[in-house]
DNA sequence: AGTATATTGCACACAACTGTGCAAGTTACA
DNA sequence: TGTAACTTGCACAGTTGTGTGCAATATACT
């Protein structure tokens, strides 16, 4: 491949999730415009739209699972805030398109991405009951993807309502405490506690 | 109007309310089918499509705002949940649509319709925060709208994972207490000392 | 039974897309 | 500098919808 092609098909990326987190229904006329080139020419890069998204989410979703691999704490708690926190520096410039992704219809294909993430979520949120830390009422599967949701309804709450970056990273991880079955005082203290949450 | 054209407007609405919770991007061929019509007699009730989804949305807005509305407790926490309750029982059966028209393309005019019952949330909220029993840290009009989101939440849990009413139910009032602020253990407790909730 | 009212099928215009074929142009790079 | 690799514009086919005009038909109601 030759090295403006490669540089394409970068801008072809890149453009696509700028133009993507505008507008999820954006037209390759649009994202190819953005990237500077012609609609055309996206077809000499991507055999179809349905591959540059598939490809765009691959790539994010790898990232953000990657990222919050890393995490690691004793306390399930402490966990599931970091992976909360964790996502929100991976998602938060691209909001839209990450809600896009989780629930529009390629969801299934973000979800063999995101798989290890989830699963990571799943144990937390299964450990923290056996410690007694998160709630018994909901079933853990259930749980964690309403976890999930109020992730993401934090995102969607920061997209819209323009809000500080400080305060929606740390409301993302309040959403998660508080559905995961801590008190508002009890999530506070559990941030306020833990410094690492801050960053 | 002619009696049938009477009952075929209402035919059209009733198939719109029942297709589109199927899928929110039904066309009008889907819709008129299911209601036992033409897609060229839609258009001899409503001008254009855009028509018929708002008065769709209208129609059931309105029913969700005015049941909401006979709620009354002092207590603005129980006034909250059984908003929660009440909510369940009017969109238990349209849950995809009820999403679709408070996030979808329409939810500007869905807001319309919903004004009276998001100025109860937010008062009830403000009177929480007021009383102390409802979190301080969040922004009462952001707290609404995330509590709304929680609500929705799960609804669509509901709508995916297949579950029991009875559990659906009290999961939207779990839902809407612990992103108020309450732990597990405070919103069940509230529940179960509310025997009006379980209705 | 007669008439205003509804419904229907069909054709058509239109819009906004995706995806392809091809000839002509441009550019990286050996 | 030559050539393979890439991009472009344009025309075209195909899809899937909305909305309209019109003549033919059916139906409610008086």
């Amino acid at each position: 491949m030759r090295s403006d092609a490669v540089a394409n098909r970068e801008a072809l990326l890149a453009a696509a999730r700028v133009e993507l987190n505008l507008d999820p229904d954006a037209s390759l006329e649009a994202i190819a415009a953005r990237a500077g080139l012609s609609r055309r020419s996206v077809y000499g890069h991507f055999a179809t739209r349905d591959e540059l998204l598939r490809e765009l989410i691959t790539l994010g979703a790898t990232r953000v699972a990657a990222s919050v691999a890393t995490v690691d704490h004793d306390d399930p708690l402490v966990r599931l805030a970091l992976i909360a926190s964790r996502l929100w520096h991976e998602v938060e410039d691209i909001r839209v398109m990450a809600v896009f992704a989780v629930r529009g219809p390629l969801k299934g294909h973000t979800a063999e991405a995101l798989a290890p993430l989830r699963l990571r979520v799943v144990d937390s949120i299964a450990e923290g009951v056996a410690a007694g830390s998160v709630r018994r009422d909901i079933p853990v599967a259930r749980l964690a993807r309403l976890v999930e949701d109020a992730a993401l309804s934090a995102l969607a709450e920061a997209s819209s309502d323009a809000m500080p970056g400080s305060a929606a990273h740390r409301l993302v991880i309040l959403l998660v405490l508080s559905t995961a079955g801590l008190s508002a005082e009890q999530a506070a203290a559990l941030i306020d506690t833990h410094p690492e949450l801050d960053s």
